[in-house]
RNA sequence: GGCGACGUAGCCAAGUGGUAAGGCAGGGGUCUGCAAAACCCCGAUUCCCCGGUUCGAAUCCGGGCGUCGCCUCCA
């Protein structure tokens, strides 16, 4: 039975669609101003896991991600740089995007930008207004916060906790300083709609309410995005979607599911202090499936703190992983039982993993069940069993299945370690065979260090020496 | 100042009332000409500290100390 933590109520439930057999989800993506890091990645692979699970679960899931294509940071940079803000940000989208495929996540089922949904979101703004919940001042419109019945309720805190007017700007037109802008009014140079309310273009908040209304109607099963997200941005997205669509204090959001923050020395990532780790480069050094793999090795909902060490120190762990990948190949794929107990345990495994994801989608307790797999079918398969390779190779397809890990072509796996090495290679390692079967053994060791100096390293397996490059760590 | 989260072996990290998963690093061993890979064995009588509840707590409650996040753009 699955069960999800939502951050409203503070606690894990049961998780139970509106719709049997029905899933919505919203997530909130990037503003692509600059490019992206390794804290970008993780609600992404986050989703793309839990997404995967409620497939497996029997679910069809409807996922809208978001891409905020026109923001002041947006605009700021595009003017510096003197390129149209479309541009821009759809540079940064692309790039952002390829990196998503690189780490084997799926396509959302819309991948919604604010630009293209304007026309939602002035309907939402004239109800608001419609409603009293929103007003017009100088050419803006802005939210009136205090029309709100239960503002607070998702991030628990009280207007009066508030630190007004130390924090927040408070702005000239503004009945209040809390409130917050739906609608910025025309700027010289900046891009603009028509509106009814006057030409302008969207603020942030809005955005969200418009596309997940538009692609997902008044009420979603799950809507997600990273803890900074949840005050103000998911606190004021909740208020104006309950009172533009009528909602009546019932809730729009089933579960509310924010990802921990990536932290580097124990500071968040963010684009404006400059520490983040760029997500294509550690791509290209350790590979996609290691960066994957990395970012599931903490509960989703925990802080990670990236070093470097500690990639690769899971890049490490994660070569067992691909070597039996590697070792099961073409073994039979029907799951012929083992006796024993390493028998029991890969015999177990798709439903200890089934298990750890049900549990608010733990994806640590996941792979230490993999590597608990990893080791009985190494043991087993050292034994000469064949069964137990096949029941290691249901094993890892399931996990990749569930987790979206292996096979992800990646630097860690190149696709010159299956081929053939390169023809120097391939000639020093057939010299050293022919040292080896003389008994040189002093010329066969130095032979080794040549390759070793070329990123070769040579295995003497029971079949016969096997070369393979060193991996990227 | 307010709100929230967290503190588990050298490092990373599950576990949230029933007697400490897993990974990396380290030590010993099997295998090997030697290595590599793989496997086996070894590590917290203990979960930041102090009280309390309980037959029983890393897990619940209270109080400290420390770290982080949010209250500003932010995944």
């Amino acid at each position: 039975m699955l069960a999800v933590y939502d951050t409203a109520t503070g606690a894990v439930r049961p998780f139970e669609s509106r719709v049997p057999g029905q899933v919505t989800a919203y997530v909130c993506g990037v503003t692509p101003y600059a490019e992206a890091h390794l804290g970008h990645a993780r609600p992404a692979v986050v989703w793309d896991v839990i997404t995967r699970h409620l497939h497996h679960r029997g679910y069809r899931v409807t996922l809208v991600v978001n891409i905020t294509d026109v923001d002041d940071r947006l605009i700021e940079r595009a003017l510096a740089q003197r390129v149209p803000v479309a541009a821009l940000a759809e540079k940064h989208a692309a790039q952002y995007l390829a990196d998503m495929h690189r780490l084997g996540v799926a396509d959302p089922t819309y991948l919604s930008r604010a630009t293209e949904n304007v026309e939602p979101i002035i309907t939402l703004i004239e109800r608001l207004l419609a409603r009293g919940a929103a007003y017009q001042a100088g050419g803006d419109v802005y939210l009136r916060v205090r029309s709100a019945p239960d503002y607070g309720a998702l991030s628990h805190r009280r207007l009066e906790d508030l630190r007004v007017g130390v924090r927040i700007v408070p702005s000239a037109h503004k009945e209040d300083p809390l409130d917050f802008a739906l609608w910025k009014g025309e700027r010289p140079g900046e891009p603009a709609w028509p509106a009814p309310f006057g030409r302008g273009r969207p603020g942030w908040h809005i955005e969200c309410s418009a596309m997940a209304w538009r692609y997902l109607g008044p009420h979603i099963d799950l809507h997600g995005g990273g803890v900074d997200l949840v005050f103000p941005h998911h606190e004021n997205e909740r208020v104006q979607s309950q009172m533009a669509l009528d909602l009546h204090g019932e809730p729009g959001v089933g579960w509310w599911v924010h990802n921990g923050m990536v932290t580097s020395s124990g500071v968040k990532m963010s684009k404006s202090l400059g520490n983040g780790a760029a997500l294509s480069a550690l791509i290209e050094q350790h590979g996609a499936a290691p960066v994957r793999g990395y970012l599931l090795s903490v509960h989703y909902r925990s802080p990670l703190d990236y070093s470097e060490e500690g990639l690769r120190d899971f890049a490490r762990g994660w070569e067992r992983v691909e070597r039996l990948w590697e070792a099961v190949q073409g073994a039979p794929p029907a799951a012929e039982p083992v006796p024993g107990e390493r028998g029991e345990l890969l015999a177990r495994f798709p439903e200890h993993l089934d298990g750890a994801l049900d549990a608010d989608f733990n994806t640590p307790a996941a792979l230490g069940h993999l590597f608990d797999m990893v080791r009985a079918a190494n043991a087993l398969i050292a034994e000469g069993s064949r069964a137990a390779a096949g029941l290691a190779r249901r094993n890892l397809l399931a996990a990749r299945d569930a987790l979206g890990i292996l096979g992800l072509g990646g630097a860690a796996a190149p696709a010159n370690r299956a081929g053939q090495p390169p023809e120097p290679i391939q000639r020093l390692l057939a010299e050293r065979d022919r040292a080896r079967a003389d008994k040189d053994y002093a010329r066969a060791d130095a032979l080794r260090r040549a390759m070793a100096e070329q990123g070769w390293v040579v295995e003497d397996r029971r079949e016969g020496p096997l070369v393979r490059p060193v991996t990227p760590l």
